[in-house]
DNA sequence: ATTTACTTGACTAAAATAGTTGGTTATTGC
DNA sequence: GCAATAACCAACTATTTTAGTCAAGTAAAT
């Protein structure tokens, strides 16, 4: 059974890309500073998305990811199925040949196991998680936090900048 | 999240504890036989499930494990719980500080994941194990696979005697 | 033409898993 | 007392997976 960074970082990533769909494109650099995954980590995991029909990619300056599909037709376990080999929790995959050929003395539990998991993460749609309240809470926090990182950085460049200017003129003097 | 062959084996290894605790102590190297599981590999989970007052242990010859407590009061959730650290779907552990001290975008969802999960495994005791019908079955297929297994042994232990019976009387000649 | 941004593949450090090895200690029956 | 049995313990190791880097591309828009 794997559930880790991986699918969670897949599912954090498609979530952003919902929310932020509305304007175009979104890059992943964007996806990448918002939410603080390493933009080649990303990149790998979007090579599958993109696989899985789930994200469509548009190249170019300006270009970015789309979804590939409406909001409330993406769910859960299909993300993390993309990018994770399976959220399946017996040893054999499934196929009960767990003990030479045949299923172990605890297959069947692991078997309603997966079952249950699996419903629960299909029961959850894009749609259902951009309207949760706390996934709305967060997004603005996020947003105004980039936001802040961006003016921080111009105050960085332009005093740096500054810096320069005087170097320039005690050099001219 | 981790649920991998660590908390299946634990789990299974106790199942097989409780199915043949009728006739006193279970040893490790009985378990071993049975479920296919690397005896010192047993023994490391033993250990924590020890500590953990999910089983007693009797030393000396005769000698192996007990259940700690009565079938109907073990959970599958606590065996998992005694030998994996947690089965926490979260990255965070669920403390909710995920991202800089606050919780990430998908964080109310690994936690819901994780209340799923740990409900339905908290639900099933070791008793309710024993009675399904499948693990029943499972059990006759082991106990005479390892039946087979003794009897094709002492075959082999007296072919090998008979060998060196030969061996030593042509020395002897 | 140049920039932006996606695409691909190979490589790597660190961690976890699933063991192995080699002992020590306690108990029992002879 | 002395084998034999079986729990206990600690350190070591091979393999796999994760999470991420690096480098060299390709496609599209301005």
């Amino acid at each position: 059974m794997r559930l880790t960074t991986k699918g969670r970082y897949a599912v954090t990533a498609m979530l952003d890309l919902a929310i932020h769909s509305d304007k175009g494109p979104v890059s992943l650099s964007e996806i990448s500073k918002r939410q603080e995954i390493s933009l080649s980590y990303l990149e790998q995991l979007f090579s599958k998305l993109r696989k899985a029909d789930l994200v469509a990619s548009i190249r170019g300056p300006g270009g970015g990811y789309q979804l590939g599909r409406t909001l409330d037709t993406i769910y859960i376990a299909q993300i993390v199925d993309a990018v994770n080999e399976s959220i399946d929790a017996t040893n054999c995959g499934g196929k009960g040949n767990c003990q030479q050929g045949e299923v172990c003395l605890t297959h069947h539990l692991w078997s309603d196991l997966s079952d249950q998991i699996h419903q629960f993460l299909n029961s959850i749609s894009l749609a259902k998680l951009v309207e949760r309240r706390d996934v709305k809470a967060v997004t603005r926090r996020q947003d105004s936090q980039v936001q802040n990182d961006q003016t921080n950085n111009s105050q960085v460049i332009e005093s740096a900048l500054h810096k320069i200017d005087v170097i320039q003129s005690s050099q001219i003097a």
